[in-house]
DNA sequence: CTGTTAGCGCTTTCAA
DNA sequence: TTGAAAGCGCTAACAG
């Protein structure tokens, strides 16, 4: 390239990379900017990387996330937003082995990754967190004790909202559905710490409102919505609530399984909204669900900008976001009739 | 390190990589592996990536796989073969641009990656494969002429398997739900051929066993599968289908839901079998959701060992790779009564 | 059997 | 304003 242009591989090097401060003649520049154009010329990354200390990479390290529905969505909003800086994203998965993390920190490390993103299923509080000496940011997760950089969605604020819009709607007497332990759920979503921060933030916005809340934490998935549901609306009329905040949209789902078998009408016997967003789940039930939308683009976004800040020795200013939900209000919901 | 153990960089190497082939005396060498364990060396990533023109990586372009609920199990399972093999996944998603394409690749060229996989989150038939020097596969699509390394699901023997766990079962008058044209699919879905596919499969297995069968294409989703459950079911009984099957495990809800609806038992009055195993999903529904799991894993798997032996020049004796699907028996299905 | 040497393709200091 | 030269850390001919 340099012999081609006719001129030294220095005159490249700074014309290429923006480096000629009024250091190279514009006649020369112009010559090697066209011959570059020419021959379809670029740098070779590998060997850049070798010599600047930096290959313009970030790597993920998840539990299991690439292979969880959300997970997806996290992964690609931040390859997303790497990509529009010129980054990549290099994913290492546990596959639900604990031990493997790190091992896999270690071998991103030893392609020279310029930051690190850890990535959780589940919205987990971390004991010890991931040890590394790049710039490292917890995605889904955050660390007990440290300011570590870290983005998670506001479940506190998600569940206000959807106890407001239950209020707002005039509801009077509501139940949330799900959550609690569940003995079947695997290692990695044991951690998970949605369940409590959403039931009690619910909670505590429900005695705020004046609204009265009952709570039936039977699991997370769709029949323990269904058998929570159950319990809950199978009551004569007038204790019966009018609206319920299941805690998934799963539950959501099991819910109105539920209402179905009691002949009850959604949203004109019982209104029901959910949380999470899953996929194209809230789409397809009928009634399209109401739901609390968790931010996963936004967090995966978010991430990979911290990370790409961090590497290049940005200042980050809020260390730890917690991202807010979005309520979707579809037709699952209506005013108590 | 070298000069910490005393010898050369050549030793070094030899030993290291262990090409040693007697050409080192033993005592050099246990001296080599003593000293770097001590120091904890490790060979420099990309300082043997620019030497060796190898960087121990595979690139992956997804058309939005990493956002859609099956993506990240192939995702994952890709990355998890090529971690065991000392190889890493940088990934690239489209994120349903379609132009993107030859920018990734060429990305992902730049990168020196040492093999391409090409994923697509419907099962798709490509008229033009992506156009690249590299090692090439194909996940979840394949191209049209060519005998480009693919691999895919067997959806053929996914749908006869189906019909045939029908048949076996004694049901003799059956009814697919769902598929056919979805004008509010995304565009990347409208190239799924998994529709036609498992449909003219479905029909002339039931063709072959003797068993009347319809097909009502009302779409791909919850809603969609209601509709025509309640199509198919909503007749005299004498003219009901006790069996269904469901092109996707979304339809089959949607059935199930019509079922409940119109007070028929699952799988008392009809048999009901899906087809993907999407997620959690037909774990979590009322009753156990019996289905045709997609081998999303298995095809993650195979991929990723495909681009392996085609990075290291293996000779590769199935191109294209038609993966069996597996019949996940559940609760669902049973004899007619 | 072992070590010297010459690069891989780039960036950057330093001298011209 | 430009170019020569010295590496980044490793591998692999090729001598010794």
């Amino acid at each position: 390239m340099a012999a081609e242009a006719g001129v030294s591989p220095t005159a490249v090097s700074f014309v290429l990379n923006g480096r000629d401060g009024g250091n190279i003649a514009p006649e020369t520049k112009k010559r090697i900017l066209e011959t570059a154009e020419r021959l379809g010329y670029e740098p070779h990354h590998v060997a850049r990387s070798l010599r600047s200390q930096t290959t313009r990479s970030i790597g993920m390290v998840t539990d299991e996330v690439a292979s969880s529905p959300f997970g997806g969505r996290m992964l690609a909003a931040a390859a997303e937003r790497a990509e529009s800086a010129g980054h990549i994203m290099l994913v290492m998965d546990l596959h639900s082995r604990f031990d493997g993390e790190a091992a896999a920190i270690h071998e991103l490390e030893r392609r020279q990754v310029d930051s690190l993103i850890y990535a959780t299923m589940g919205f987990r509080l971390l004991t010890a967190k991931p040890a590394t000496q790049l710039p490292l940011v917890l995605l889904n997760c955050t660390a007990q004790q440290d300011d570590e950089l870290s983005v998670f969605p506001d479940d506190v604020a998600g569940a206000q909202g959807a106890l407001n819009h239950l209020a707002d709607l005039g509801h009077r007497r509501v139940a949330m559905l799900g959550g609690g332990w569940d003995p079947l759920a695997s290692p990695m979503e044991q951690g998970n710490i949605s369940g409590p921060i959403r039931r009690d933030a619910f909670v505590a916005a429900a005695k705020e409102r004046g609204v009265e809340a009952g709570v039936s934490e039977l699991g997370w998935r769709i029949n323990d919505g269904y058998r929570a549901a159950m319990s809950v609306l199978d009551v004569p009329s007038e204790r019966r609530p009018t609206g319920l905040f299941a805690i998934t949209d799963r539950v959501a789902m099991g819910a109105m399984l539920a209402a179905a078998r009691l002949g009850l009408d959604v949203p004109g016997d019982v209104s029901i909204i959910g949380f999470d967003d899953e996929d194209w789940f809230a789409d397809c039930t009928v009634p399209p669900l109401t739901t609390m939308a968790l931010p996963h683009l936004r967090m995966g976004d978010e991430a990979a900008a911290m990370a790409l800040d961090a590497a290049a020795g940005r200042t980050i200013t809020e260390r730890r976001r917690a991202l807010p939900c979005e309520l979707l209000v579809r037709e699952s919901t209506a005013p108590p009739r």
